[in-house]
RNA sequence: GCCGCCAUCGUCUAGAGGCCCAGGACGUCAGGUUCUCAACCUGAAAAUCGAGGGUUCGAAUCCCUCUGGCGGUACCA
């Protein structure tokens, strides 16, 4: 059997949710690793939730990660179309054929019977399931109301017995049917719910394995009737973690960073965004932390993914972020950070001072505060100066007097001035410093100094 | 409430009955290096393996109960 897995995210977000991140990311692994086909497919039925513009960045976040799909909206596929919302007739088509051999039903109730009908349950201390009012409904008369009046379209469930399944990494998890709402399979609007949809397509597009996170666990087993209504092979069902907030709720925008776009701007890279991602539920065997998406591959069993909700921890993720820039080349590391400034900093002078701030950044969006005082002169200073007024000029002239101009040069004559000016040369190199920076805190002097050119530094000496 | 999933340092995890009075990583702290900050090196603190019962010569590892956390409970996905 060949292995074909898929993300389904729904257009109804600002980016790709870290969480649908994470999900891609392990049906992405666990595809290639089986040397199947990684698909996406958009969940665009709900369309009051609809976010314009939502879908395209998915699929360009999904691109910009290295996650390739093999078949999706925009790309040629066997399965077209890719966007539920072009596949309606679909859904209608297999929803009827339920309704023939009796395994859903027209339900007319309205939205105010349906709410009345929770509240007397909940206030009962009961669950809230739909109370099968609609399912007595003689079945050739329903048909005819359904023509002209407003209808959903019902799932049939047993009232009696369990659905079970083999959770690829939970076992054996089992639901008592009674319990299990009649679920709605076709909206009043015409569209499929996410339940119809998400069966009906994984069926024709021949997906092989369901991995999906946790939250999706109680709606498994309408899926499995739902697979068996239709007489269709089941898939493999696999539910791994859902991310959590470091509160371990689970991960909201509200309290975590969770669009892909805002890790994008703060110059994390893609890399370090999927190993990060990876250590959660699973680890490198060795324990190794860092390694690459191929390594992963290589590595991966889906059985060794733990159900364990894990937190988000951005600490962790800055510190391997900071591991894959000290590991890039400094021409790479390069044109990462004029892309991420979109090549308005001069290019020259960024190449100079990568090999001085790679040690220093955790993440792209630190280069420039860091870095700043070689591209404009400081507007204020972090010390004050005006004592140190003769200390500059003495600097400035030295500075100025040089004949050869490169970091260890200077470095000679200023750890030689300060000595002659009986200074230690943490406070003379302050001082240097913040004239030259306007901070207590830069890259390397000397090399800082070269970059700047002499005389630049000569008038920073003697302005400020 | 009901249904379901889960449970090892603050966090991510290793651990599939004796190798574990529990190992690694992040973070924290201390020291070294140093013109600042980083990076780097050394070291430390940090889990009575959620609790209580079993099973066993022996349990973090198996079983039960409890507790806790999380998820679901929609004409959202």
């Amino acid at each position: 059997m060949t292995v074909r897995t898929r993300i389904a995210p729904s257009p109804t977000g600002e980016d790709l949710h870290i969480g649908n991140v994470y999900t891609a990311l392990v049906n992405f692994v666990f595809a290639r690793k089986n040397g199947g086909k990684f698909i996406v497919r958009i969940e665009d039925t709900d369309r009051s939730r609809l976010v314009k513009g939502s879908e395209k960045k998915i699929l360009a976040s999904l691109r910009w990660l290295g996650l390739d799909y093999d078949e999706g909206p925009d790309k040629k596929g066997p399965f077209s179309p890719y966007r539920q919302s072009e596949r309606l007739p679909l859904y209608r088509k297999y929803v009827d054929r339920l309704v023939d051999t009796d395994k859903a039903y027209y339900c007319f109730c309205t939205e105010e019977r349906l709410a009345e009908m929770r509240r007397v349950q909940v206030k009962k201390g009961k669950l809230p399931v739909y109370d099968k009012f609609c399912r007595q409904l003689e079945k050739n008369q329903a048909k005819q109301r359904a023509k002209g009046e407003k209808h959903v379209v019902r799932l049939k469930v047993p009232e009696k017995g369990r659905t079970s399944f083999n959770d690829l990494i939970r076992g054996e998890i089992s639901f008592e049917n009674r319990l299990l709402d009649d679920q709605v399979l076709l909206k009043s609007d015409g569209f499929p719910t996410y339940h119809l949809a998400v069966v009906v397509d994984d069926h024709l597009m021949k997906v092989s394995h369901v991995i999906r996170a946790e939250e999706w666990i109680s709606s498994t087993p309408k899926h499995i009737l739902l697979y068996r209504a239709f007489r269709w092979e089941l898939p493999q069902f696999a539910h791994g973690p859902v991310l959590r907030n470091p509160d371990r709720s689970k991960l909201s925008k509200r309290k975590n960073p969770v669009w892909l776009s805002w890790y994008r701007k703060e110059g994390y890279f893609s890399e370090a965004i999927l190993n990060y991602l990876a250590l959660m539920g699973w680890s490198f065997p060795g324990g190794r932390d860092v390694f690459t998406l191929e390594e992963m591959i290589t590595e991966f069993k889906l059985e060794d993914l733990k159900p364990v909700g894990p937190a988000f921890d951005l600490k962790k993720l800055e510190w391997l972020n900071g591991e894959y820039i000290r590991k890039s080349q400094n021409s790479k590391l390069k044109s990462r950070i004029m892309d991420f400034y979109q090549n308005e900093l001069p290019e020259d002078i960024v190449e100079k001072s990568v090999p001085l701030i790679r040690e220093r950044i955790k993440k792209l969006s630190d280069y420039l505060p860091l870095t700043e005082f070689l591209f404009k002169r400081p507007q204020n200073y972090e010390l004050d100066l005006k004592s140190y007024r003769q200390l500059l000029a003495d600097i400035s002239a030295k500075l100025h007097g040089l004949a050869s101009w490169q970091a260890d040069k200077i470095g000679e004559a200023m750890v030689e001035l300060a000595r002659d000016k009986q200074l230690k040369n943490s406070e003379f190199f302050m001082v240097l410093r913040v004239a030259v920076s306007g901070k207590k805190i830069s890259p390397p002097l000397n090399e800082s100094l070269e970059i700047l050119g002499k005389k630049e530094a000569v008038y920073r000496c003697q302005n400020f």
